[in-house]
RNA sequence: GUCCCAGUAGCUCAGCAGGAUAGAGCAACAGCCUUCUAAGCUGUGGGUCGGGAGUUCGAAUCUCUCCUGGGACGCCA
């Protein structure tokens, strides 16, 4: 890390005063080039030595070992650093050179386990873009923490139980035909859905019998259950479809229903501990500064949160998990913070590795997309218009690519992808099919394009990996790009840290910007192609590398 | 009503463990393909960083307050 540098530097001349986490703290990168490549403000020492922040400056600037840098100014209380480019480059690309797509990996000594909770998408629903946030955030988290040594557990906690399927076996047996299920069954059973709850504006009853349906479910009843297990089957199916063509696999599909035979002991444990609480009917567990946390209802089945509570101990007994964090959107904040302080007062160490994973919502027209009046984008018919329109690309601006369809599909649905991962996940999204098929400027194909460009130099340039490279020549415009290789692995831990894939997406696309600019003024297979195309080498390196992280595949072609 | 998230260019967003002239993409306009893929590159215009107060040598960034939008708040998940 070129800060570090400075931080030594620093401690040489300044001495004991300052430590090197307040050295680190103070060190910044200038905005412009101009101002040099790492600065040191002087302000806050002003206090400290009683002096002028520009008179320090001046004062460091002079002591500093200047064998270690091109060049060193005193510019208005700033030290301005500039780096030895050309050692500094030959030392970053040597470490590429050498660790290919390992560069930026970590390796743990000791083992460690996160599971991570993503998509669950509910049965006999669409598969909407809502879900796609949950896993595609949640995937590029997962390939991230196995890039920092974790050992990943993929789950897949479909929603599966709950009185929403009371409602549906009571919409089907009122209404439903069996041949259109076989038919078209997500779009038969939403349909069923959505008619139920217009239905039961009209005639409030109609919940009743949906939450007596549920109890049956819950306690057994084999007619409930054939319905059941048919509408999640045939559910899966489809959904299966959507994750092969992302790219996405799970280790568990285990999903609410799951718990059904945990969830006494859950009550127990709670009941064992003193903190069931009877009110109007509903057992809950009460809670410092939040609501209370409900457990079971007053007809005695069971809630949402007791499932997510076996859930959790399941977990933790099958996985002994150091992480386990929740990708699931902001909406359920309060569910996860309840969920977390019954852990707590239940004693159990381990939640503090626990995590909910926020994300915003997709909106239409400012509001929130509403599943039951039945007006939802599905991602399959996005998907669809997103590979086409790949495809028509493709077909005019290089008609002779060899595999048309596959690079299709990679293009339109990486667009899909990069625009969902793009921003801080927090956002709020308003809906717009118009920007997710965007493949020109700050885009997933603009990064695989650049990707592309990379793999046709080289293969034009005849690159080889040779023992006695050297790097005897730098381009001035080749510079930018040395200092973001260089940061790539500090860019990988912030997104690990902070769970925020975004931080990858906005560095790539520093990358390719900086390269695509360097492609413009350069003409790289030239007689220095020897050193140009090791920089080359490591761009597309970590372009690739980058855009796996993020669930994204790299065409050598498009 | 209480709590959470957000408000930066016409639009979508970066920047927010305080720092030097607030950045990108899209859209608009003007250029660049007889030379490595133009899904690219270069340039121009565009801003009271929601309002106000405070802390500080210095605030888009921290604190308070108000305004606006969204969400959550016991028998859905």
């Amino acid at each position: 890390m070129l800060k570090q540098l400075l931080v030594t530097s620093l401690k040489e001349v300044l001495g004991k005063e300052f430590s090197q986490e307040t050295l680190n703290r103070l060190i910044e990168i200038p905005k412009h080039e101009t101002l040099g490549d790492l600065a040191f403000p002087c302000f806050e020492l002003a206090k400290h030595y009683r002096k002028a922040p520009h008179v320090i400056a001046q004062e460091i600037a002079c002591k500093l070992d200047h064998s270690k840098y091109e060049r060193v100014e005193a510019v208005g209380g700033y030290v301005n650093v500039f780096l030895k480019k050309k050692t500094i480059a030959w030392e970053t690309i040597k470490k590429v050179l050498l660790e290919k797509e390992a560069y930026g990996s970590k390796v743990h000594t000791e083992k460690k386990t996160m599971t991570i909770d993503l998509s669950s998408p509910n049965i006999a629903k669409p598969f909407s873009m809502g879900h796609l946030r949950s896993t595609v955030i949640g995937n590029s988290i997962a390939l991230i923490a196995e890039k920092q040594g974790y050992d990943v557990v993929r789950i897949n906690h479909l929603g599966d139980w709950g009185t929403q399927f009371g409602k549906l076996i009571v919409a089907y047996k009122k209404w439903g035909k069996k041949e259109n299920v076989i038919k078209n069954p997500i779009k038969e059973l939403f349909n069923l859905y959505v008619k139920f709850h217009m239905e039961a504006e009209e005639d409030a009853s109609l919940n009743d019998h949906g939450r007596e349906a549920f109890k049956q479910l819950e306690s057994g009843n084999e007619d409930a259950l054939f319905l059941w297990k048919w509408f999640r089957d045939e559910s899966l199916k489809e959904f299966m479809k959507i994750y092969n063509q992302l790219g996405i696999r799970f280790d568990s599909y285990h999903g609410e229903a799951f718990y059904n035979d945990k969830m006494d002991a859950v009550v127990t444990m709670l009941e064992e501990r003193g903190l069931l609480v009877e009110s109007d009917g509903a057992q809950v567990v009460e809670l410092e500064n939040l609501p209370p946390c409900l457990i079971t209802k007053r007809d005695g089945t069971t809630l949402y949160a007791t499932r997510d509570l076996a859930a959790a101990i399941y977990r933790q007994q099958t996985y002994q998990f150091n992480k386990s964090v929740y990708v699931v959107g902001n909406e359920q904040s309060l569910h996860f913070k309840q969920l977390f302080a019954v852990l707590e007062k239940m004693g159990f160490e381990w939640r503090k590795g626990m995590a909910h994973v926020p994300f915003g919502m997709i909106l239409k027209d400012g509001k929130k997309m509403s599943t039951r009046k039945g007006k939802v984008v599905l991602l399959e018919d996005v998907i669809k218009e997103a590979i086409q329109l790949a495809l028509k690309n493709i077909e005019a601006k290089n008609p002779t690519l060899i595999d048309k369809e596959e690079t299709a599909k990679q293009v339109g649905i990486g667009a899909i992808i990069f625009h969902d991962l793009k921003n801080y996940r927090l956002n709020d999204i308003e809906f717009s099919l118009a920007d997710m098929l965007r493949f020109e400027g700050e885009t997933g194909p603009y990064v695989q394009y650049t990707h592309a460009r990379t793999s046709t130099l080289l293969k034009k340039g005849k690159f080889q990996i040779r023992d006695n490279q050297q790097l005897s020549f730098l381009d001035k415009e080749a510079w930018p790009i040395i200092k973001l290789l260089q940061n790539f692995p500090q860019v990988i831990n912030q997104a690990m840290e902070e769970y925020d894939p975004s931080k990858i997406a906005k560095y790539l696309l520093d990358v390719s910007k900086a390269f695509n600019h360097y492609y413009a003024t350069v003409k790289i297979l030239n007689e220095e192609e020897g050193n140009r195309l090791a920089i080359v080498y490591s761009v597309k390196v970590v372009l690739k590398e980058g855009l796996r992280l993020l669930g994204i595949a790299s065409p050598e072609e498009m």
